[in-house]
DNA sequence: TCATGATGCTCAGTGTGCTGATTAATGTGG
DNA sequence: CCACATTAATCAGCACACTGAGCATCATGA
């Protein structure tokens, strides 16, 4: 006996293993050099343009400090442009480049792929549920930070 | 327009999302110094001591390498011993100490806890539902890597 | 105007997690 | 017995993610 607990209760380690799984499928369908959390920021400025690092922060759900790494690679590798607002010098304006956008493009209908074949062990009724379940607790729990 | 996609229908994103939630919660309910993929170590030499560090990957679907610093770091805090194969010197036996075992027990009861909070926005069947469909996305994908 | 506070960003430090290369030890076939 | 493959662990390198500290800038009130 001595007490050992089954982790397959504990959301924290089946979430974790659930995102392992798939970054490790979105290496392998999507992009080896665009990541998940780089292209949740993509999307994000094709939806909203001239953003600074703070409101992006809160569109993707990511630390201050995690977005001005990100954002550096993707501004390394050409995808953004980060300006220094002429109107308020603390702010990093956040804009995509002809590249970002036509990345953009090309990872929307991949991702698209990939996500059928991960949530392809369930229907579709499970799928939608499993997706709001989700959504649901972590809402919640982010609402208890704020 | 512009082809923005939503997110929340994007497994992996909401997958990160939760386990953020989590490990925030388990920071402020459980333990600072031991974090979740560490209680998840100690629980796998709870269940079953003297294993080598690849059993105990596989156990808690974690790298090799990752494995390596996870468990340096417990054992520079004294958790657990790692002690060379006098049978096979190229495997680490793990153990856990007197001290490994009482963080165990201590950190059980919280995790409990910690998880009736972070789930406490479900009721019981959905609570059920998640784990059990997370765990069957999750599955399938380690399937197929094998 | 100028002190005070709030805001946006950066930096250092730590921990998690992967890949790929290397090293050490064991096992096996000729 | 020895070359070869296999296996366990380690190491280097990268990315993600947090906290806490510090810095520059802006906004506000006296």
């Amino acid at each position: 006996m001595g007490g050992a607990v089954d982790l397959n209760t504990h959301p924290g380690h089946l979430a974790r293993r659930l995102q392992q799984a798939h970054s490790l499928l979105w290496g392998a369908m999507v992009s080896e050099e665009t990541t998940s959390p780089q292209f949740a920021v993509i999307n994000a400025l094709v939806e909203k343009p001239d953003i600074d690092q703070r409101t992006l922060s809160e569109q993707v759900h990511l630390d201050r400090s995690t977005i001005a790494d990100l954002v550096a690679r993707l501004a390394r590798r050409g995808l953004l442009e980060r300006v220094r607002d002429p109107l308020d010098g603390r702010r990093n304006v956040l804009r995509l480049t002809e590249e970002g956008v036509r990345t953009h493009r090309k990872l929307v209908t991949r991702t698209a792929r990939m996500n059928r074949v991960f949530l392809a062990p369930l229907d579709e009724a499970e799928r939608e549920t499993l997706l709001r379940l989700i959504a649901r607790v972590a809402d919640a729990s982010e609402e208890l930070r704020a």
